[in-house]
Formats: C-alpha cells, structure tokens, sequence
DNA sequence: GTATTGATTTCGGTC
DNA sequence: GACCGAAGTCAATAC
C-alpha cells in the first residue's frame, strides 16, 4: 500500500460518487468518515431520533458505526462491532444503514449534504498498554501485603464464592478468614454492598466458627458507603493507586 | 458561512502546515480530525502508552478528544469535554496536546506522518429523542399500576430515602408500603442489593410495624439475583420495556 | 452463548 | 463541586 492509496477524499462530492467510495471502502476493509448535514434514527434496545444538524459519522471495518456531534465525548448513536454496513442513494440522498441481530438493532443515517468524505486503510499492529488499574493495585498489594494491615496474609485472588468471585482472599495475623475487595476510586454504597455479599458468602460456605473479616480498599468512600460499612460491621483501608 | 468554507481538508500535509490548520480551527470552535501514523501517551486517572500505529484523532470544539483505531466502539484514548487542546510542531512532527486540570490529565498524540487532516465548521441545534428507557418503563407503570400488582397504588415517584431516591413509592392492597425498583433490562446481584438498601432505609425511616415490601420489576434476572431475592425476602415482577 | 465486574467508565440530575 | 444512579453503557473474562 503506497502512501498515496492510504487515503481517498471527496469534498461536497454527488451522493452517487461518495456512495461508491464508501461502497469499496467499506469491501476492503478501511475505515470511512463522513462529515455532513444530517438525520439519525435508531431502533433496537430502545429508539431514538436525530433531527437535521451536522455531524461526524465513522464505519470502521470491524463494524462499529459512530455518530459525534460537535459536543461529548459519548457519540450521539452507534453501532457495536460486528455490524453489517450498506450505504445506498435514494431520491438523491446518501443513506448509510447498520444493522445486527441478536439484538436486533439498526442505525440508519440519511445525509441532506455531505461535506466530506474520507476512505483510510489503517495498520495499527500495537496494544494498549495501561497502568494505574484494579488489577495494578492487586499487584501492589500481593508484593506489600501489610498495606491493607500488618501480618495480613494473601491466600489467593479471585476466590471463588457463591456470590462471586473476591479480589483478594486471605488472613489476618490471628488467622482469621479476611475478605478485601479492591477499588481504584472513591466508592459507594454498591461497593459495600458487593464486599457484604462476598463475606456473606464465604461465611455460609467455610461454616466459620468466626466471622469472616471484609475490608474494602480504595481512595476513599462516601459517607453513606460509611454507614453501610459501619452498619456491616465492615472495615476499610485507605490506599491510593501507584501513579 | 458558506458551503465553500465550512470545511477545510489537507492530504499528506508538512507538519507546519496542518498545525496551522489545527490551530485556527481550534481558535474558530470548529471540528478538527486528524488521520496518520501516531503513538499516544495518557497521564492522569491512570496512565497509558501506545506505540506507533495508524489512528484518527477527533478534536471537538468543547474540549473533547478522541483517538480511535479501526477496532472498537470505544476510543484506544481520550479527553473529555473541557480540555485544552494544542498543537505543536516539534523537530519536524505534529504535536496535539490536551490536558485538563481536577483531575490532571494530560493527553499527547505525536505524528510521525499525517496522511489527512480535515476542520469541520459544525452546526447542530437537535436534541437527541430516545424512548424505551427506565423514565418510559416508570412512565407506563404509572399509567397502569396494575401491571406492577394487582391493588397497587404509586404514591410517589423519586422518593427520598437516606439510602437514595426510591423509582416508585406505594402501597399494596392492603395498605403494606411498596418500594419499586425498576430496570430496563435483565439485572444482576447489583440490583438486589439497590433494592434491599432502599427497603431497609425506609423500614428504619417509617418505624414501620409491618415490613415494607421490595419489588425489583424488570424483563428478568439472573441465577444469582433471583436467590439474593430470596433471601431477603424481595419479590420479582416481570416487566418489559415498551418497544 | 450467559454472567459478572471493571472502567481514565460517561452522563445527567440534585443537593 | 460531590454524590448518586442510569446507560442502547462497553469490554474483558470466566463458565
């Protein structure tokens, strides 16, 4: 692919020309922008309408369709990966519709005016990589584990219960049973609710003579999550993610 | 603005000339994108690094910014509404610069080469229409409560309660107190919980003689949901959203 | 496939 | 600005 075939533009171009850019593009897997005066209509998990306004439209060769507005940074319709794309002129209007099944949803955008039009092959062959989440402060913890409190012993991650699985099972240096439920941020009451459920849980499934000990870690809490937390009989350790 | 000027397009631009072009558009509140071989850096929540690869890069006049691949609905990378983007030329390569402050984050797209770069001039008065959400399905139990129970009575919508706002306060046939939480779609674990604490809060709110009834409506919930029902004594109504 | 949970969740409403 | 919960949440992982 030569630098030159990387990219195919059409400005204001007729509804058929930019039909058949977008037809090839999308047949040999580019990715396809178009920017123009525009309605949107969804229907599947819900409905939604869309009336005239300008707005950026993205088919990218997976089958993700994005509609963004000139504000947010949520598009303002879409369509997940693995939809099917077709684009068709019809009274003279560019019209690009998505679709899948399982749920059945489609997106239907129909141009009064396109502005702009662009066909690009892409080559992304790197991975993401990302610091500073859930699974970082796990490992943080496992490696200084007397950061949730001295003579606390990791026995295992992603324990598995009835109410699901605990990010960090282990015990104290008494040798009691001690669930830790990790956050990254300042948490609420969902998060309380989720480490009761977990301790809930391993009480009724090891028949512990004693109770078994929730600590949540994270930033902060709220000051409802700090009630529930008192009213649970449930602990929590303050710890900030590495930066 | 006329037709003519409401876009402006660059294929395989120099560097200093498609800063150019970023920055009055940046300056004017227009829609910029961006398509080349780039790597990304992100600090800030967390952190991340992207290695060299093909990406469109969406500058929105409200400080948004997005760095899509060709795989994903979501964006490998981003900044939401209300940062500060710049642009940059830097020993021969484009620089776009968006940072923010509460939190600080910080967001670096460096170019090796540009193969189109687009400014869009947006206009878009329309506000978008969606039906088939929670406000709907509450909208049509209030209209016909006999969907939620025969005898029910809504006494009021977002009660107060300290555990949050309740979706529908009533009371049964009886004169029992009825908490509603309603979801639009199959629930988990999650919502059992939500539920529980709004029946709990406002058990302890009424000094109530008799137990205020909870009843999760929703098209259906999981294994797990439906037995945390049970044990604490929760009831499930069936419900789907309107299409 | 369903279920569960994390996410740089985002977003809107309310206090 | 903080908090709370919805979302067409999405995405990853386990089962």
């Amino acid at each position: 692919m030569t630098a030159d075939s990387a990219v195919e533009t059409l400005s204001y171009p007729e509804a058929d020309t930019v039909s058949d850019l977008v037809a090839r593009a999308i047949d040999r897997g580019a990715m396809v922008t178009l920017f123009g005066r525009c309605t949107v209509e969804y229907d599947g998990r819900a409905a939604s309408s869309l009336g005239p306004g300008d707005r950026h439209v993205t088919l990218k060769p997976d089958g993700a369709a994005l509609v963004h507005t000139d504000e947010g940074q949520q598009p303002v319709n879409w369509q997940p990966p693995g939809c099917d794309h077709a684009v068709a002129v019809t009274d003279g209007a560019l019209e690009v519709h998505s679709e899948r099944s399982n749920p059945a949803e489609t997106l239907d955008v129909t141009f009064e005016t396109v502005a702009h039009a662009a066909a690009f092959d892409v080559s992304d062959p790197e991975e993401l990589a990302v610091t500073g989440t859930e699974a970082d402060l796990k490992d943080r913890i496992l490696a200084e584990p007397d950061l949730v409190e001295a003579g606390f012993t990791p026995l295992a991650t992603e324990r598995e219960t009835p109410a699901g699985a605990v990010d960090i099972y282990g015990e104290d240096a008494t040798g009691r049973t001690v669930v830790v439920e990790l956050k990254r941020r300042r948490v609420g009451p969902d998060a309380v609710g989720q480490l009761d459920r977990y301790v809930g849980a391993l009480e009724r499934d090891l028949h512990a003579q004693t109770e078994v000990r929730g600590i949540l870690v994270a930033p902060s809490v709220t000051d409802r999550a700090r009630q529930l937390l008192a009213k649970k009989g449930l602990e929590f350790v303050s710890l900030e993610p590495t930066q």
